[in-house]
DNA sequence: TTGCGTGCAAAGGTTTTGCATGGCA
DNA sequence: TGCCATGCAAAACCTTTGCACGCAA
């Protein structure tokens, strides 16, 4: 799984520690700086396309500017097979353990023929808090 | 609402004949040439972003390459109230009415506090044909 | 020591912007 | 005629890549 470096823990850790909330490459390098902790742009690019094959950061488009938005989601790779919930206001990623959903995706493939991706699916909304 | 030029009515009806299809800017620019009809891509650009706008055309990031695609969804507006289903491969978006899948939209304000936007909202998966 | 990870700078793309010109109303 | 739209080129951005050097194992 390739090497340990001060780079790859500071990253994670920061992206861990925000859990909930997603930044930019951008954001990173710079939230590392203002710690103390300096780390070139190409490595958080680099580091973040591993986290993203790896399931443990998503990569989200989330059209403010044009720049890519990574979330941490967690180690264990159990994020593909429920529903996640994006709140458009604070950014935050609600994951929905949910028999009734789980039926949504029975639903859209008997009667309308399509397998629904949770790797790739986000639903957009507004959180409770956010109302 | 502006005026009306060759190049805007241009876009519009070629974005609106591929109905169900995205497309990118580039795409925009090529296609149109082939037919004879030269636009300059910043114009291309401008006019996507009003329809954007405007809730005629939708933007979607679909991964693969970096840049965006476009696609028609309707001058009417009642792509608001439904759900979309966007087939990863052949790129296809599904308009669904469906009253079991209104019904979701209530479950998950009722117990999951969250109010969908189905608006921004893609599910994203494979379609029947592309299986 | 081996070879992956890092950092810098440059390259590669996409999208936006400034400005003079063209065309709709 | 008054203004918005267009086109071109340049600028602004984001992301990727090449290469020499550093560091983990």
């Amino acid at each position: 799984m390739g090497y340990n470096t001060k780079q790859k823990e500071q990253i994670t850790a920061l992206l861990r520690s925000a859990n909930g909330v997603h930044m930019t490459a951008d954001d990173i390098v710079s939230r590392l700086s203002e710690n103390g902790i300096s780390v070139g742009k190409s490595t958080v690019y680099r580091q973040l396309e591993k986290l993203v094959e790896q399931g443990v950061v998503r990569r989200f488009f989330v059209e403010e500017g044009v720049s890519a938005c990574y979330q941490f989601i967690g180690e264990d790779g159990g994020c593909r097979e429920h529903y996640h919930l994006k709140c458009s206001v604070c950014g935050k990623l609600l994951h929905v353990e949910c028999e009734y959903l789980d039926e949504v995706s029975t639903h859209i493939l008997r009667h309308h023929g399509f397998v629904i991706s949770n790797e790739k699916t986000v639903l957009y909304g507004i959180c409770e808090n956010c109302r």
